[in-house]
DNA sequence: GTTATTTGCGTCTCTTGGACACAATACACA
DNA sequence: TGTGTATTGTGTCCAAGAGACGCAAATAAC
């Protein structure tokens, strides 16, 4: 009955959204805690990448054995969720008068702090349960767009847009070398060879000399906010 | 030195834009052919999910043993990016006379494909060497921009705006039940105990009541090429 | 002090991907 | 026609990784 493909269990909200207040307990005193393990789990990402990031890493970081933390997160699907959802972190409070430059700079926040995070990118892009820090973006985000006359789930939908764009800029940005290498070393040869089956791409990999990422990124926000101007 | 998180082996390019031609051989005939265990593996992904796409059970249902496709496969990796092409099949030949109705078809089928195959989008979604078919969707989203001034990079990246969007839209269809019950049953909740921190939020989220997947689909496309427009 | 809990963790199991060796097969060449 | 050789199918083995289970130590409540 349960699908084995969609992430995070049913804990996962209550880890992100449940309350915090834990009473006095009788036995012995917790060595660790859920934030530390989630801190340990969220280094070994960035240092090492998210592939590193198993129960047996996380525990030995922290010193403990693997099945200690069983005690605080209920399996590895809900620590990619916390994980995720701390990595986010709440949006920085700029709000440009204007609804564009707010946007804008609510799509490059958003960027920035994928940046930070590369792994925060392939967690987001898999199906999980939004936690507080993920909501609060689209708080943000609403209110950056409270003065356009959109219907709400419209709304929504624009800011799905957007992250989706900044995530996915992202995603090429922090892996670059590796992007580059996969593009110059395995598709170019094989494209150019195949010029004559896909000339108009030939044509436009040949001129885009894999430059500008930021340019890419600029681009597809401008172009959406310029779509919900001449909508709205 | 390789990055473990990096998908897709350096063979995948091979094996996607290899030639076909193999020449007599020597040994036995091969009892199997790549395309038979792509298929295999294909049905599966339909049937089962992606995560029952095991060497295994591709292995199982040809009635070979598990390390016997290692002779046409070189790992799993590989497999996933021989099965993302063909998934992705080629763009049907229509071309509207208008761009912006030739960008919106090429968008829907695209949608339409990932339906077919939910799989496609989850495997579209991690870093990969693209194939034949993905260049051909490329081409064929390539020529319905000819018309518009737009610089050769600029292009592309709109396509892959577009393209992003609908295989976004895709994978929310596909498990819409699973989505639903996400949200209903895990956010929902939360999200309004905690209307006081996301009063936009929250509004939004029980104005729209998960309603139309189409128009979200459509409210997307429809903006990127208005800002595409306004641009041009 | 006794008892009910809760923590830390050692051990075991299951699932996957993959390396390796070996026997069977079938063409090349003499 | 016989021999060599490359190639195929596959059995066996191994390493990770997630997680179930149970037990001993710690500690608050009575």
């Amino acid at each position: 009955m349960t699908n084995p493909d969609a992430a995070s269990g049913a804990d996962a909200a209550a880890l992100l959204w449940g309350a915090p207040g834990a009473a006095v307990k009788r036995g012995p005193k917790p060595r660790f805690t859920l934030e530390a393990i989630v801190d340990a789990a969220r280094q070994i990402a960035d240092e090492d990448g998210l592939s590193q990031v198993t129960m047996q890493n996380v525990a030995d970081r922290l010193g403990a054995a693997k099945m200690a933390l069983y005690r605080y997160v209920p399996g590895r699907a809900e620590l990619d969720a916390v994980m995720l959802d701390t990595a986010f972190g709440s949006p920085d409070e700029l709000n440009a008068g204007d609804w564009r430059a707010a946007l804008t700079a609510w799509s490059l926040a958003l960027y920035d702090r994928a940046l930070q995070h590369p792994w925060v990118v392939e967690l987001a892009g898999r199906p999980h349960t939004p936690g507080p820090a993920e909501i609060g973006w689209y708080e943000a985000g609403l209110e950056a767009l409270s003065s356009l006359p959109l219907a709400e789930a419209d709304k929504l939908d624009a800011l799905a847009l957007l992250s989706g764009h900044a995530l996915s800029m992202a995603r090429r940005a922090a892996d670059a070398e590796n992007t580059e290498e996969l593009l110059a070393v395995r598709l170019y040869p094989h494209l150019m060879a195949n010029a004559h089956r896909f000339p108009r791409t030939a044509a436009a990999f040949a001129a885009s000399s894999s430059g500008d990422r930021d340019h890419a990124l600029r681009f597809g926000i401008d172009r959406i906010i310029d779509g919900l101007a001449a909508h709205a």
